[in-house]
Formats: C-alpha cells, structure tokens, sequence
RNA sequence: GCCCCCAUCGUCUAGUCGGUUAGGACACCAGCCUUUCAAGCUGGCGGCACGGGUUCGAGUCCCGUUGGGGGUACCA
C-alpha cells in the first residue's frame, strides 16, 4: 500500500559494528540500496546513507566501522553519504534531551536500575502488567528541583503519550500499539550518556531520513520512537520492518548453524554477485520465475509492495547453487582475480597470470560451487609428476595393448601443429579406429595419464588446458608406469 | 506473564478481485545425453498447520487453537 517512489527518498543502512557484518544486516542493506535506487529509477531524488550505531562500542570502532564498509564494499552496495558515527553526535544528542525535558516530554528518573527491577519483578510476580509510569509515582517538580541542585544521580526518561500508537509499515500494514505496551523509557543514561531510541531518532531527523528500513525486532521499538518524532515535531518516516532471517533450526541466524557474516562467506569463496542475488530474494521475488537477477535488475524490477512478511530460512545450498552459477557466466578475468587467494592456498601462486591458469580456470569454472573448490580442481594442471597407484588403475594394467596404444597417441600429439579440441580429438578417434578399439579405451587411461583421476572435465578441454608439452609428459610417465607394473605383475 | 508479528512442498517462493489440475526454484529420485564426473534436458516425489465460521464456492475473508519468531534494559 505505502509505496513511496514520488518523492525524495532518503534511506539509512544503520548497523552497530560488531566486528563483522551479519547477513541479517546485509540484507537490509541491500533492500535499503534498492529502495534508493528504485526511487531514483523512477525519477525521484534520492539518496542513502550509511551510519554507524556505535553509542555502545566507541572503544574500537574505528577498526570495526571500517570492516562494514569493506564487507559492504565488497557486495557492491553503494552508499551516497556517510559512514557517520553516532557516537560523535552524542552532544546533539542530548540538546534534543534537554529540549524534550524543557518541554515537559521528558522527566528527571532518580531511582536506580535496581529498585525499578524489584518493583518490576513483584507486579509480574503478581501476575499484573508492568509499566513503569504506572508502578511510580512522579516525583513533584520542587523535588525534582532540589534532587538535582544536590548533584542526586538520575537518568532521562521520556514521557509516552497516553494513547494508542498506530502506523502504517510497508510491510506489516496497519499496526497499533496499546498503551499497556507503552512505557516510559530512559533516552539519557545517569551518565549523561543518549541511549540509542534517542540517538537514533535524533539522527534520522537530521538526515531527514524518509523510510526506515530494518529488521522486524525493531518492530516493538517503533511505538517509542514515534512518540519522539511526534515530540520533537519532526515528521515521521514510512517503516518498513523485514522479518528475520533463520537458521536450518528456524531460529534466529545463529553460527550453531553455520556461516552468518559476509566475511565467513567470501572467505567460503562465494562471489559477491551471489550473495547479494540470494540475500535479495531471501523475503522479496519479482513476482515471475527469474530468480538470478544481476544488481542492475533487481533495481530495475524491485518494487517494494512484493517484500515478504514471514521469516525465511537460510539455504547454504541454494546460495552455492547461485554461486556455481555465477562463476560460470562472470568475466574470466573477474574470477580469476578473486581466485588468487585460494590459489595462493594450494599453492599455485607462481601460475597467476599463465596461459595455462586461465585455460584450466575456464575448463574447471563449470564444475565448482565455490571459488575454493575450484582453485583445488586446478592442482593437476600444474603437478610436473603424477603417483599413480596401482591398485586403483589395475584395469589398465591388464590391457597388454595400451602401453603401445598410447606412447602412439603420445607421439601424434607432440607432433601437432595445431593443438585444439578440435584436433585432439580426431587424432585420438582416428587411432582408435586404426587399432579397432573403442574411443573410451584410449580416453579413458588418457585422462587417468593425464590428472590421476577417473572424472573430470570433457577429455579434450583437459588435453587443450593443459598444454602440449605438459600433457606429452604426463602421458610418457603413465605409459613407463604401465610398462614397470606389467614387468613386477608378470 | 504482558505486547507485537508470522504460518503454501524439507527449504526459498508464485498466489494479492474468493472459482488454479495450487505454478516455479534448491535439494532428492529416475531416465536421456555423454569418453568419465558434473552441467544440461525430461519426468517423478512432495505443500495450503488444525478447528470453526462467512459464501453457491476459501490457500485466499473472519474467529479460535496450535506452532514459530520478536519485544518487554540506564544493549543496539
């Protein structure tokens, strides 16, 4: 119902540095990016910030706000303004404070964390519910006064309406809060410190901020912070509240059930294309049977109206699926740029950059689900000797032909002009009809010869991939291998 | 306890005006293709949580139950 594409659209990715960004969050910022960039796609100005919740974590945020904008970098999300720290807006923060206490829509609170929890427990313990303004009383302004003039310690609280708080959220549709579940609540610490339903309020006002995008368990805070806006005058934004993302255990996402960052991701070897392709469909979905959509068209086809309301379960297997998918149709060159890592992990650093790399890449690109297995299947285009075990290749051994067959193959192929797939293969046929035996049994020990292993990719990529001179090596060795077993065999 | 949200195959989802053989995708199974393994293609398995209403007719609307999730902080 509440689409807002006319005007301009101010968005904000607002997530607390925790040291890594949670696929939760990542979402969100993407959904917040496609709700910009749909805005703008229909001709409204729009923009998106980035701000950084670190009231709570100032100490090392530095390192940790940085480590969000990397991970988000990473996954192609743009951002238009920002980061901003909240923490350095904290002095703002608590003008807006002062201001709302001036006006009555705040009050002095001088009892302690503990006494409230005591009178809290006891109401519950009876079974009635609990508010806060309706447990205390309020203490008269010549008190509050004289409380605060001797230096008493005290928090903020600001003072709820009295009536129902009602919204309509882009998702949610029309939602109503009762005054029962409205309570008074501390927006300055007795440290003088602005607790986040201030600061967050306060920031969105001042970036003027027009749809609130984020996870659904801040669906219960909204009330609260609709009672600031309305406090402080400010006109309050469209909500958009996304339902949770769950593990395998239809908890939330938790790593009991595995990988929750973007880093743990990346490092997994998934492409970025990928995660944001799944995470965009984890709640939303054009509405036809697409379901791998570039950045581009999901920002063409998004429309806010389709998110989803229920919470979805993270499937690793669909994500890699999406993943084996990307890697196949992305530039080689892209992948063989996000490769090195994982190359450099099975140690073929020095073949960055060869022919022979980007030829095995391209043949192997097609079977892998993530970038770490792909950099593993690279291994037997770059070992100089294979071991070949006995056991394993037995059926070789007791064909008395082979040996022959394949130091003749091993010669026609050196003597090659044009290796290709094309040529390979009708030397190798041609062979096999000379000697009247089946293709298979020369293609078969040739791959074997070739990468010591019976599956693989179609034979003839192998061959090509793996070059002229290497594969005459490779050959020459299973053929001496095959004519040693024969000789200790008897 | 109280408040709020949610409910279509195992999973992600289509369904938005009540009338559909309830569609697609991942996974799984089978067949085809093929020099192998994948991929691909074809087919299969599998779902409207339950109970009441409203209606000629309910996955779709209403109520309840059950189940799940979130919130209830001087955390964010």
């Amino acid at each position: 119902m509440a689409t807002t594409t006319r005007g301009p659209v101010r968005v904000r990715f607002a997530p607390s540095p925790t040291g890594f960004l949670h696929v939760g969050g990542a979402r969100t910022a993407i959904y917040n990016e496609l709700m910009c960039l749909g805005a703008r796609r229909d001709g409204a100005e729009a923009a998106h910030v980035l701000r950084i919740e670190d009231t709570d974590t100032a100490r090392s945020s530095d390192a940790m706000t940085q480590q969000i904008v990397d991970a988000l970098a990473w996954l192609g999300i743009e951002h238009d303004e920002g980061p901003f720290l909240q923490s350095e807006r904290s002095t703002h923060h608590r003008e807006a404070a002062e201001q709302l206490l001036a006006q009555g829509h705040a009050y002095h609170c001088f009892r302690s964390q503990e006494e409230v929890e005591a009178m809290r427990a006891e109401i519950v313990g009876r079974g009635e519910n609990y508010t806060y303004r309706t447990a205390f009383e309020r203490a008269p302004d010549d008190e509050v006064a004289r409380r605060v003039e001797a230096g008493e310690p005290y928090a903020v609280r600001f003072r709820m309406p009295d009536g129902a708080i009602e919204f309509d959220d882009i998702v949610r549709g029309a939602m109503s809060f009762p005054p029962e579940a409205l309570d008074d609540f501390i927006i300055l610490r007795s440290d003088g410190s602005p607790t986040y339903h201030l600061s967050v309020v306060v920031d969105d006002i001042d970036m003027a901020i027009t749809h609130v995008i984020r996870g659904e368990d801040h669906l219960s805070n909204t009330p609260k912070h609709i009672g600031l806006f309305r406090a402080l005058e400010a006109d309050e934004p469209t909500f958009c509240h996304l339902p949770l993302i769950l593990g395998a255990d239809k908890k939330r996402l938790s790593k009991r059930t595995g990988a929750t960052s973007v880093e743990e991701f990346r490092d997994q070897g998934i492409v970025p294309q990928a995660l944001y392709n799944y995470l965009a469909f984890l709640g939303w979905s054009p509405g036809d049977e697409r379901e791998l959509m570039s950045r581009d068209e999901l920002i063409e086809a998004f429309d806010a109206d389709r998110l989803r309301r229920t919470a979805a379960v993270f499937d690793i297997e669909k994500l890699r699926w999406m993943n084996a998918n990307y890697m196949s149709i992305l530039d080689l060159d892209e992948i063989l740029r996000r490769l090195e890592p994982y190359v450099a992990e099975v140690g073929l650093t020095e073949h960055l950059g060869s022919e022979r790399m980007a030829r095995a890449v391209d043949v192997q690109r097609r079977r892998a689900k993530d970038l770490r297995e792909l950099a593993g299947s690279l291994r037997p285009y770059f070992q100089d000797t294979l071991s070949y075990d006995a056991e394993r290749w037995r059926k070789f051994i007791g064909q008395a032909e082979l040996p022959a067959a394949l130091e003749e193959l091993m010669q026609r192929y050196a003597a090659l002009d044009d290796y290709s797939i094309e040529s390979t293969e009708r030397v190798l046929r041609e062979l096999a009809t000379e000697l009247e035996v089946k293709a298979g049994f020369l293609i078969h020990p040739t791959r074997v010869a070739l990468s010591n292993d019976k599956a693989g990719p179609p034979l003839f990529d192998l061959v090509v991939a793996m070059g002229q001179e290497e594969g005459g090596r490779h050959l020459r060795n299973f053929v001496a291998f095959l004519h040693a077993e024969r000789a200790v065999g008897g």
